[in-house]
DNA sequence: TGCAAACTTGCACAGCGTGCAACAATAGGG
DNA sequence: CCCTATTGTTGCACGCTGTGCAAGTTTGCA
């Protein structure tokens, strides 16, 4: 589709092969035995790698559970958006959107992850520390765009303070989002976008509202 | 002052002590040595403990280092929040108020933890798994809030949805609070509170709201 | 004083994660 | 087809985290 890879190399698909088998073992042996039980050992050899191979491909046993985080288009996605005039939650949620729709790609993945998610509540927490650098991420962005938009610094402090506001608040209604989208265990990305909107859309007018109907 | 303890036993000072003196070794060390280099055997030499004693105390190197994170008040004054009607963020801002006081008591901990903060960004994202409990309790809170104020059930999807959203958008308020206060270098807990409690009323203005002045 | 409960410590052990060096497989040109 | 440079895999040794257990020590209390 992408005609990005007319073929990718024999040694290229290898490695992506071990990669998802990595991923897919790591993710079943902690649905069968629970996280805590879940050893490299055990995923190695269900990934039918050996445990130091494992350790190529991820720097650590929660890296390959808990994936990675969320990320942010390249520089020209991030330009478009400090350029950008529109409401600054609607313009947030066109230049979050490649990621989420990435980050949820795999299909498989994603079915798995969610039902661990489920029955493993500590998998939950530790998810959220790999959240912290696309967080900050997402400040630096949202401090940009307010400069351009008042001609201050983006180290300005009244800047920074908003934007770390802005910032902050929009990851928590992504989150809002998306553990909703889990929870209603709808499995495309459509749904998950379309939530995602709606959340943002909900910040502004978080002075008004009540309880939903 | 709290006259709640009116000697307390020598056992319990003792406890207390080595509890306080493993904390702030792990800081030091951390501090001095950087957050992969710390070892728990080098914070129990400093300490004057044995590192099994270490374990004893705290469940990881993590929980001594990161701190573990805010709490809610015990049930009279959650109830008071559930049954209150003024502005649903001024509320919480109250029933939020003993948790921030009480994790911030501390000076001398407030003040080595704020530097290390600074310099070793992987603490600042570990420390947001810590997080997680805070937050579910607080959207477990408000969702009974929401419940009486509408007459619905707690578990209603309305009433969970809403929830989750409010609780996740006060927490990172809450968190915007926290990073300001830190930044600005603030040791009091009385300018944490004030952030705290305007950062909360800001959310109800984010619709209008645009840069400040 | 003497007993019970609680605390500390050493020891053994399983698991995580890394550096290193040997070995295997692939890419690519002659 | 072969040779070589590059890249990937594996075993091994090592240090660190965290836990169960049992022995020794300190505190609480009668």
């Amino acid at each position: 589709m992408t005609a990005a890879e007319p073929t990718l190399g024999l040694r290229e698909r290898k490695r992506l092969a071990t990669r998802r088998a990595i991923l897919l073992a790591s993710i079943e042996v902690v649905r069968d035995r629970g996280f805590e039980a879940a050893t490299v050992d055990e995923i190695s050899r269900v990934a039918d790698v050996s445990p130091r191979t494992f350790f190529n491909y991820f720097a650590s046993k929660d890296e390959a559970i808990l994936g990675t985080g969320p990320m942010l288009p390249d520089e020209a996605g991030l330009q478009e958006f400090v350029d950008a005039r529109g409401s600054l939650f609607a313009d947030l949620f066109e230049v979050l959107k490649p990621g989420v729709e990435k980050s949820v790609g795999d299909h498989d993945l994603v079915l798995l992850r969610r039902t661990v998610m489920k029955s493993e509540p500590t998998v939950a927490a530790r998810r959220m520390a790999t959240l912290h650098k696309f967080e900050f991420d997402v400040i630096a962005l949202v401090a940009r765009r307010l400069a351009a938009e008042t001609g201050q610094d983006v180290d300005a402090p009244a800047v920074r303070d908003r934007a770390r506001f802005v910032g902050l608040v929009a990851v928590a209604a992504m989150r809002h989002a998306w553990l909703c989208w889990m929870d209603a265990g709808e499995p495309d990305a459509a749904e998950l976008l379309e939530r995602l909107r709606w959340s943002l859309s909900q910040l502004e007018q978080l002075g008004a509202a009540s309880v939903a109907r």
